[in-house]
DNA sequence: AAACATAGCAACCGCATTTCC
DNA sequence: GGGAAATGCGGTTGCTATGTT
């Protein structure tokens, strides 16, 4: 394939967009569309060649565009898509609207990559801790629905929600709590005391009851160094904890008198 | 206040893939 | 079917704002 001249030797400009040149775009392509990205800076009167058009279009002049801060589920589905899927940043940009490729990259290197970074070594430190949490991811991330579509369960606090199984793990005993669990970071806004979640879970829940401080923590299972408090600052305990969780997620106030 | 370091991000570059003729 | 053109993608660069010394 023959390359295309690039920008300079066609005496086309380069660097930042000014507002008149993203005024015209804009113009342009609201009128006429972008059918064709080459020609069009040409006949919408741009000293740019088509492809620096299409990307100030699709990073920044776009109005789908959602500009500002990730949010925390934002983050935590970039991380999720990571983890699974690497630098393929336009197939995780698919799965957040509003946001780019581009945008999504920029954010993991200046952000993320740092929060992944941290906790690999928080869980290294979390070997010397007693019982820790730990999940272990089954399948592939998801996109987390984080509505509050779930149907309180019927539950007692005094109940454990977490039944043995013959790895030595405890389970949560059944698929809707799961579920719910798993989102339960997306539910948390103030109610949490914990960094959001960044690890890649979405199978099936497990608690170890078997670890001990000699344990290394190894993929795929994670260290969970969170939990609930009270009001007054008391952590709950694990059972509370779950009940509190699903009570949020499932729509429940956070300061339900239950708790 | 100035110099320097660092972070954040828009934009570019070059290769890969898809579409068109 | 094959080559050229167009588009998409990910890595990288470089400018600007902000923080630190």
């Amino acid at each position: 394939m023959v390359r295309a001249p690039c920008c300079e030797k066609l005496g086309l400009k380069k660097g930042p967009w000014t507002t008149e040149e993203d005024e015209i775009l804009i113009a342009y392509i609201n009128k006429h569309g972008h059918s064709n990205w080459r020609a069009l800076p040409k006949l919408a009167g741009l000293l740019r060649c088509g492809k620096s058009c299409r990307l100030r279009w699709i990073n920044y002049l776009r109005p789908d565009i959602k500009r500002g801060n990730f949010t925390l589920e934002e983050q935590d589905i970039v991380l999720h898509l990571h983890e699974k899927l690497g630098n393929r940043w336009s197939a995780i940009a698919a799965q957040l609207p509003g946001r780019t490729d581009n945008e999504i990259k920029n954010f993991w290197h200046t952000h993320l990559k740092k929060r992944v970074t941290n906790k690999q070594t928080h869980v290294h430190a979390k070997k010397k801790s007693t019982d820790p949490a730990v999940f272990e991811p089954k399948s592939q991330p998801q996109k987390l629905d984080c509505s509050n579509h779930y149907e309180i369960p019927s539950f007692s606090l005094d109940h454990s929600p977490f039944t043995d199984s013959p790895t030595g793990y405890k389970e949560i005993e059944n698929e809707q709590n799961v579920e719910i669990f798993e989102a339960f970071h997306h539910t948390c806004g103030g109610h949490w005391a914990e960094e959001p979640w960044t690890d890649n879970f979405n199978g099936s829940l497990f608690k170890s009851s078997e670890m001990n401080d000699e344990e290394e923590i190894q993929p795929p299972y994670r260290a969970m160094d969170s939990g609930c408090y009270y009001n007054n600052g008391t952590k709950m305990d694990d059972n509370m904890e779950f009940w509190y969780r699903v009570f949020v997620k499932a729509g429940g106030s956070p300061n339900d008198p239950a708790f």
